[in-house]
DNA sequence: ACACCCCTATGACAATTGTCATTGGGCAAC
DNA sequence: GTTGCCCAATGACAATTGTCATAGGGGTGT
């Protein structure tokens, strides 16, 4: 018998893959949380065999979560389910020590044959969404740059932005000018779309 | 025995939505279908008694998609299953017909009991969202407001938004000077952000 | 017929934003 | 200990964006 950790924020999705899971003979779900920091908890309490993380969701997201797993309880297996196939996201998964990264995108089947094969062994990821990891490279923006990027996304002016992060309002000019030109945007809030898209914020 | 079509397109939370409700003794999954234009087809050929319609669907979406439902086949009731609990999408979806609106963040125990209430003839709306619905009032922006909005969501420039909707720079200032005001935005992205947040793009 | 709203457009002005050059401090790698 | 990178800051300049007044055409409703 498998032993299983679910985490999803929205409960409808998690109590629905709870009930498609348990349609499998050899798999059990030990475990339900819906925020990340519960993650760790629950898992030292009930020691699943592997960890069903979502990526996005409150109370710190799935792949800090996949880290402390990996450190707290070793003989689990973590792997991610997600909505984005964004290839900043798998990569940090694969850092963060997780052996499986799945779209809520694939076929319904696909989950529990990927759980048998993590449980194999196997690393199990979207060949295409791997492809598209490699050809992006890794993220290019430095901290800061990321920073005001994020603070960017709700569409604050730079003067907000400096206020938010205690710098002064050239200096945020500077890092969006240098994040601009590194992914070939023409303003901030392209720029920012980008990076966000590929999981780089 | 509850005839049910589920439009979602996600195929994962799709099929562990299926398996959530066949749990259930009264209630059977006659149809599943992933894009907006394949629900009419389907609730068409199956004659379904309660259509579960999400709302962000490739294909057109679950809104439009519940108005031709209640066209073409009127007997059976559209509920409306989405992730974003935006007060326009609400009160587009009854206008649209619906007589029930559901948030994926609900518990899993929710959705049987919500088709079951909307058999017996009953509407299903969370209170809170409803009450949000009424203090939002109804949307503020013009047909074309929203579509320089729409445009603007991307980070496109002024000319670029000109270049796509066929009119002048002039012209799209205008309309984003006034959509600005009517939201209490400080600039074009934050109006952007502020009215897809309500439902009204 | 008239009032009213929406769409389109122009011109002018002010404010914000993006670019560039330059400086200086801190930190890590080699 | 020198090189290189990141962070922070300033000033100046150019480009883009937001505001406002004004105006004509089209449609709706009374």
């Amino acid at each position: 018998m498998i032993r299983v950790l679910l985490a999803e924020d929205q409960e409808m999705v998690r109590g629905a893959l709870a009930a498609l899971l348990s349609l499998e003979e050899d798999i059990q779900v030990v475990a339900q949380v819906g925020r990340g920091e519960e993650v760790l908890t629950a898992a030292l309490k009930t020691k699943p065999d592997v960890a069903l993380l979502d990526i996005e969701m409150p109370g710190g997201d799935g792949l800090g979560a996949a880290k402390m797993v990996r450190q707290g309880l070793p003989s689990c297996r973590v792997v991610i389910l997600t909505t984005f196939g964004r290839s900043g996201y798998l990569r940090q998964a694969m850092e963060s020590g997780a052996v499986g990264f799945l779209l809520k995108d694939a076929p319904a089947t696909e989950l529990a044959l990927a759980i048998r094969r993590v449980m194999a062994g196997e690393r199990v990821v979207d060949p295409e969404l791997a492809l598209s990891a490699l050809s992006d490279g890794s993220n290019p923006l430095t901290p800061r740059e990321q920073d005001v990027l994020r603070a960017s996304l709700d569409g604050a002016s730079i003067a907000g932005i400096a206020a938010r992060l205690y710098i002064s309002e050239g200096t945020v000019r500077n890092h969006l000018s240098a994040a601009i030109q590194k992914l070939n945007a023409h303003n901030r809030v392209e720029a920012a779309r980008l990076a966000e898209q590929k999981g780089w914020l």
